[in-house]
DNA sequence: CCTCATTTGTACGTATGTATG
DNA sequence: CCATACATACGTACAAATGAG
């Protein structure tokens, strides 16, 4: 084997556990079974595993084992945040795109939900907002349980994993800028709507939300 | 350092780039440098290595050395590919997840470009809908451009991410159920909505293209 | 509590393929 | 074609963590 492998690899392992049927959760060979099923040095095997968990495909556990893992978009999430400070010196361009995009997501799902939320998750919401003030992880969890009833587990990390990116990033840039009060006042609104069942007043609440966030980040300094 | 590292020394190569400011591109200090930056061995610092070129932050080019990455979104296509497989046995479930963030983002931005779009650029989606029949990279194309004029290169990476996870897993679906016909029809409604300005229509006509996809993955049968 | 086998983590040495000048 | 610098690969040895007895 002393010709190129790298991501031949890494394909290999992929294919072992499709092969196998491993599901999430289920042990993988170890490394020395690898070397063997592989003809791969423990060196090259143990590369070819490392990125494939940096991808979240599989899950190393020190003196235990290395096992099948569950792929959640949150070990995207540093490579989207590379990618999003990359985009300008300040990274202020790519935070832009990055709230466009998690705007497209957002208004076009409160618009599904609107009129499905029982009276409990809509206050559950009103006492999420009541910490927002005080509590940054609030407004995650508020966005978070919007969607909850969707029922499509990828879009709610995908929501999680611009959120994080998002507030990664944000919290690089200069000034605190504390217009709570306003992100508060949006966030009311977009309950009050839900609570009408108006679903274009909860999307136009939505993009209304948005666009003060991407006129903070327009204001933005960086240090 | 005999100490417990991992994924610590992913983070501290990343922080050294952005320390030294290095842009896309740009080259990242030898392997026996980085060993003695860190401090650690050939071994640790290649893992290391290996898990960000994973992610797509640095790039390595055989007897050249290794270099900054752009963090393009398509290297995050095996993570969300083998994410969509493993949600049911079949990869349906997940299918239909991914299916459903393409119409949100897509119908979304459909409303956004329409009216806005040049008789030339009619003019390109007209041929590409032509030769979709016989050629399916032309539907990636037509997805592609219809949104180039937004200016979100993000977006742009999105859809070009989830269409081709889409269409890996699609193809170890079972039928190939010849329903281009149907497809054709569904684009080219798109674009005349399109060169009519009817923001609306155009959405419709994209939900109505997106159902179709559904419906099919829904009817897919594994082998 | 301790011991022990198993498994992953770290380190070093050496040889070889590969790109550049 | 040669020389240099770099990444790739293999083998071996030991350290550290986990779980079972």
């Amino acid at each position: 084997m002393t010709r190129r492998n790298g991501v031949i690899l890494q394909q290999r392992i992929v294919a072992l556990i499709h092969d196998r049927q491993l599901a999430s959760g289920a042990a993988l060979p170890t490394e020395p079974m690898l070397m063997d099923l592989l003809g791969a040095s423990r060196n090259s095997v143990r590369e070819a595993i490392q990125a494939l968990q940096a991808l979240g495909i599989v899950e190393i556990r020190h003196g235990h084992g290395t096992f099948v893992g569950t792929a959640s978009l949150d070990v995207l999430s540093p490579s989207l945040a590379f990618r999003v400070r990359s985009r300008t010196p300040s990274g202020i361009g790519g935070l832009h795109d990055l709230v466009e995009v998690r705007e497209l997501i957002e208004v076009g799902l409160i618009g599904q939900v609107a009129g499905t939320l029982s009276e409990a998750r809509l206050a559950a919401l009103d006492a999420l907002v009541a910490r927002m003030a005080t509590d940054l992880s609030a407004d995650r969890a508020f966005h978070a349980l919007l969607y909850e009833s969707c029922g499509n587990e990828l879009v709610l990390q995908l929501i999680g994993l611009f959120w994080n990116v998002y507030h990664e990033v944000e919290a690089s840039l200069d000034p605190p800028e504390d217009r709570i009060a306003d992100v508060v006042a949006n966030h009311q609104r977009i309950v009050d709507a839900l609570r009408g069942g108006d679903a274009a007043e909860a999307r136009a609440a939505m993009s209304a939300h948005f666009t003060d966030v991407k006129a903070r980040v327009a204001r933005a300094q960086t240090p």
